[in-house]
RNA sequence: GGCCAGGUAGCUCAGUUGGUAGAGCAGCGGACUGAAAAUCCGCGUGUCGGUGGUUCGAUUCCGCCCCUGGCCA
């Protein structure tokens, strides 16, 4: 029985936040108390057997509350803006179809603007064009395959950075494929659903200062609850590698470049408290250029109860 | 107490054969269409430990003092 408002369209609830702000804590509060299914927004959380680093809820509260794309994939995948797409999707409809509010929560923001405004309709990752593309770039450099795409695409190759590998590969990859440019095939981008509107929170504290003490406290909370165990274990495995998407999640990449020798515990630890930080001031970038986004400061007496309040009303 | 080496950006350090200084990291601002916890762009004035002296001019040379390491007593 979700809300249906003049427009005819479901208005589904979304929580962004940076990490360390408490989302998971609010989410799992919320469903305790209302008929929601929570729909995880986070493209380090998919992976299993990656818990403690990623601030999953604990298994008990998992079992009590089970989160949709939470534990989705291996750490040898990948994941991708699509995908999540796809995934959400599909479970914004059960969740609908169950009579529940679905409630999307999480810090990945390209997952939510992909999800509010669309994606175009362009080829998933090809590992083998990929491959061709770095061995091209090792042999000529980033800035000659830079200048190949500013002759196939000068408007890509103009927002593009000529040091930026990761967008230049991704564009030229899209050309190989289709034989259209990035820029041609934005422009028929297809839009976000019709039949759903989004009521987007952005849950944050107002002081960046106690946020950012909290990340430093909430990685030795992490470490003394086993987070080193847990990547040694990923690294036991043999199979996985150092530029995996997985791996390169913050914490996981510096506690295993101490596994490989390459920093000691001490520096890997300070490293990823910085890397923490930096990604809380990423999301906080996204949010901040956000209007229509609705500030709720996480650390307000009143914050968990206004949260409560709103979405009752999108429940019945 | 004596000798030696240091005291330069929040941190680690470079440098100026005398013309008031710059890297990395951190921090800050930003970009973001299938890797996004990724990737990339931009931002560097700080009593150059203090104080006297030499000099047109000292962070740089000299004296004294303070502090930190190490060695010797």
């Amino acid at each position: 029985m979700s809300a249906a408002p003049a427009s005819g369209r479901t208005v589904v609830p979304l929580i962004m936040g940076p990490t360390g702000a408490g989302k998971t804590d609010l989410a799992l509060r919320l469903a305790e108390r209302l008929p929601i299914e929570i729909v995880s927004v986070d493209s380090a959380m998919v992976y299993r057997g990656m818990n403690i680093g990623t601030g999953k809820p604990p298994p008990e509260a998992l079992r009590r509350h089970p989160h949709h794309l939470v534990d989705i994939l291996d750490p040898s995948e990948s994941y991708s803006a699509g995908q999540f797409v796809r995934d959400a999707c599909q479970a914004i409809d059960e969740i609908r179809g169950r009579g529940n509010l679905p409630l999307l929560v999480g810090g990945t923001m390209l997952y939510f603007r992909a999800l509010r405004r669309g994606l175009a309709e362009l080829p998933q990752a090809d590992p083998q064009v990929r491959g061709e593309i770095d061995a091209e770039a090792a042999r000529r450099g980033w800035s000659a395959l830079h200048a190949d795409l500013a002759a196939i695409d000068p408007a890509a190759a103009a927002r593009i950075q000529p040091r930026d590998a990761q967008r230049i590969q991704r564009a030229l990859e899209v050309y190989r494929l289709t034989g259209a440019t990035l820029t041609q095939l934005h422009a028929s981008a297809a839009g976000p659903r019709p039949d759903l509107s989004f009521l987007a929170y952005a849950w944050a504290p107002a002081d960046r200062t106690r946020l950012y003490a909290g990340i430093e406290r909430r990685l030795r909370e992490m470490l003394r609850a086993g987070f080193l165990d847990e990547v040694r274990a990923l690294y036991a495995r043999g199979d996985l590698h150092a530029r995996l998407p997985a791996i390169r999640s913050v914490g996981y990449r510096q506690l295993w470049e101490h596994l490989t020798g390459e920093a000691p515990l001490e520096v890997a630890v300070e490293r990823a408290v910085f890397a923490t930080r930096q990604l809380a001031r990423r999301q906080l970038v996204w949010l901040r250029s956000d209007s229509e986004v609705r500030w709720v400061d996480a650390l307000e007496a009143e914050a968990y109860a206004h949260m409560e309040r709103s979405l009752t009303t999108l429940v019945c």
